[in-house]
DNA sequence: TTAAATAACATGTTCGTACAAGTAAGGAGC
DNA sequence: GCTCCTTACTTGTACGAACATGTTATTTAA
């Protein structure tokens, strides 16, 4: 029965689309409140504990508004978009989705020269390898960014590790080289895809792009690692979610 | 037992916090493992479901990555980076540099149609005023930004009030009904300028722009100000500063 | 009329149990 | 030494049951 409507492996995968089907298709209005977790229980005909995944499914995608002793409300019938990075410390900022990898396509050693410095905020003629890489979603391998990594110059050979196309490199360098971040700067921004960036990703060279560009300095002040990532338009969304919520610890 | 290391109602938050405390402390290093699922519930005495629901907190939180078949690994110590949960900080996202001012171009009241509800995520049809309005660096009068502000109907007399053009709107809320913030979201994104702010802001129409998208919400979770700001490209930086201040509370 | 107590109902937590499905290590066979 | 397969282990899914806790509407008492 269920398998018609959906051919989802899992029992509480299917319910969760049946039912933002039915908030997309207006069935229940953003505003609204869905019925309760035992009635939806006995429409679905499975126990409370599998809707209340799917219920939680919808929650992480933005769907729904849960509180304890209050109804389920729909707060939205979007689409969220597919790679959304979101945070709830300032902290996850430094972190990207888990299910991506880095494909390098350039690494060299190269000098900080003037127009790096813009960037890299390091002494001129300073020694710096530059990765230059493609980020990928794990599954469909779909395109999601243009990477420049920036690290110094002893900390080459990274690149050579097992995990090093999956992991962060800040926590590379910090598992293998004792170095930890004291403090780290995020800049986003937006510029025109340059045609290089363009062609690399495969997406239309006039199309926009949200640069974020992170730099991770150690306990001295001085920067270890710096990276600048391209994401095409509509491609990726950066959220925060800030709750006021006053003890956390 | 339990109780004496935590005052946490809650049983699986007082395991996740114990969880926690031994990863910034080091027991158990980031690449590391943490024992199974079952091997902890038998050390904690509490049920495997309990574990898993704390599991998934350390998970939300970035302190683990999960995935079935394979061994829990610790991914950050989230310790130093966690530049914590201070409001202060995270409030600050919400506000724009102070030394701008809005001008308002239109005001107007509208309904929620299905186009705005992709961005209000509010009721269809329900009641908003809508401000459209330039904003501009004080000294210089350099148009910064456009910003199109929702507001409920009901507040729409705030755009008489004396400091309207220089307050956020959401703290002239505050202030004047009594309506706090219980939960914002920062959503941003890329996309190119549309013709019509192009020439509002009288920049080349080509160019991109950073989107920024600020959600409002009150303690029912229902949203009372959502203002959406498009950036030309190169004139707006978001940026952000992230401090390992160890113990400074 | 208003305010406090209560009942009904919602989601949250916690315990069981059992099986499914993905991963990794060890052994068999070549 | 190498590949393939089995096996043991890990996390994921799904069921059932009971109680805890927060919300809301109703009833009762002042």
């Amino acid at each position: 029965m269920l398998q018609e409507v959906s051919k989802r492996p899992v029992l509480y995968r299917q319910v969760a689309d049946q039912l933002v089907d039915k908030i997309q298709a207006g069935f229940w209005k953003v505003g609204e409140n869905l019925p309760s977790e035992n009635h939806l229980s006995q429409e679905f005909k499975v126990s409370r504990q599998t809707v209340r995944q799917a219920l939680q499914f919808l929650q992480e995608n933005g769907y729904i508004y849960r509180h304890q002793g209050s109804a389920t409300k729909v707060i939205s019938t979007s689409q969220p978009r597919k790679f959304s990075q979101s945070f709830n410390s300032l902290g996850e900022i430094l972190n990207y989705p888990r299910n991506t990898y880095r494909e390098n396509h350039t690494e060299e050693y190269i000098e900080c020269d003037e127009h790096l410095q813009k960037i890299l905020q390091a002494p001129l003629g300073s020694a710096w390898y530059h990765i230059g890489a493609v980020r990928l979603e794990e599954e469909t391998d779909i395109k999601l960014a243009w990477t420049d990594i920036y690290i110094l110059q002893k900390f080459a050979k990274l690149t050579q590790l097992k995990d090093h196309a999956t992991e962060m490199v800040y926590a590379q360098i910090e598992k293998h080289f004792g170095v930890s971040i004291a403090h780290a700067e995020v800049e986003i921004s937006s510029s025109k895809l340059s045609q290089q960036h363009a062609k690399l990703l495969g997406v239309n060279p006039d199309s926009s792009s949200l640069i974020v560009l992170r730099r991770y300095f150690d306990k001295d002040g001085n920067p270890f690692e710096i990276s600048m990532t391209h994401h095409p338009e509509n491609l990726y969304t950066f959220k925060m979610n800030l709750r006021s919520s006053h003890q956390i610890n």
